[in-house]
DNA sequence: TTATTATATGCATAAAAGTGCATATATGAA
DNA sequence: TTCATATATGCACTTTTATGCATATAATAA
């Protein structure tokens, strides 16, 4: 299509974009579960994929305005970024009410994975390898 | 991603794919703000899309489950198909709430398209051409 | 500094998606 | 039957996306 001014629902586009890939789908109910921030290898643990994918994927819910990303040390976590009008609200309560089944066990790795915090942060990298993938 | 049983979010992945191109989510609005059956060619003509093109995205959007269609002569009249279940609610909610001024001249061609109706029904065909594409 | 570790990214490749054109199908009209 | 018209689709081509591997970056520890 051509676009012009009048025409600009790119940024919409690329929401449901970001949502239209299995991984990034997981991560997002993921991270809408948890409720908190989580870093990298705890999602990766969860999802039990690859590290490097995870990585990538969660830059792409970045750069579509889904998530949020803050530096803690070595570590980086990321969280769900608010809901900034109704459009925004709505695509969440979507994913949020996806039946919870199809998720459950990346929901049953993420609670073992938290149980390993210290002091409510995580101090151990990725165990995914040791969890036997 | 490996599939298996237990990870079936196939569909919800295929619904967000079907809305992450920039003329099936026109349609989808363009459907949404009719309220009612719209026939291929009042849906070319207010998008002013090549008709084939029109016809492929509608089949992805009826195989997403996201339109209904039924047949009425030479004429295939397309409409919003109800949502099954809170996941497809909240999608539709939230295409109905990009801002309208996006989709406003699609909205705009529709108008004057639908007052040529007769009975209630489209009697005429493409008009895209004469329009000035 | 050097080593380690958490995360990110460039490159290569394969699969998927978008789209124009030509053509096919299907229904109604003449 | 033959023609016209509304819609659908096969093919070809291009662009985009997904993903593994290797490597780079950045922060901490030793």
């Amino acid at each position: 299509m051509h676009k012009s001014a009048y025409m600009n629902m790119d940024k919409h586009v690329d929401i449901f974009k970001a949502l239209s890939d299995n991984t990034r789908l997981r991560i997002m109910r993921l991270l809408i579960h948890a409720g908190r921030e989580l870093c990298v290898c705890e999602i990766t643990d969860s999802l039990q994929e690859s590290h490097y994918n995870v990585s990538r994927q969660l830059k792409e819910l970045k750069i579509a305005g889904l998530v949020r990303e803050q530096k803690a040390g070595r570590w980086v976590l990321y969280s769900i970024l608010k809901a900034k009008d109704k459009f925004q609200k709505f695509i969440l309560h979507a994913v949020e009410n996806i039946p919870e089944d199809i998720f459950i066990t990346d929901l049953q790795r993420l609670k073992i994975r938290l149980s390993l915090r210290k002091d409510g942060k995580c101090v151990i990298g990725l165990k995914s390898k040791e969890w036997g993938k």
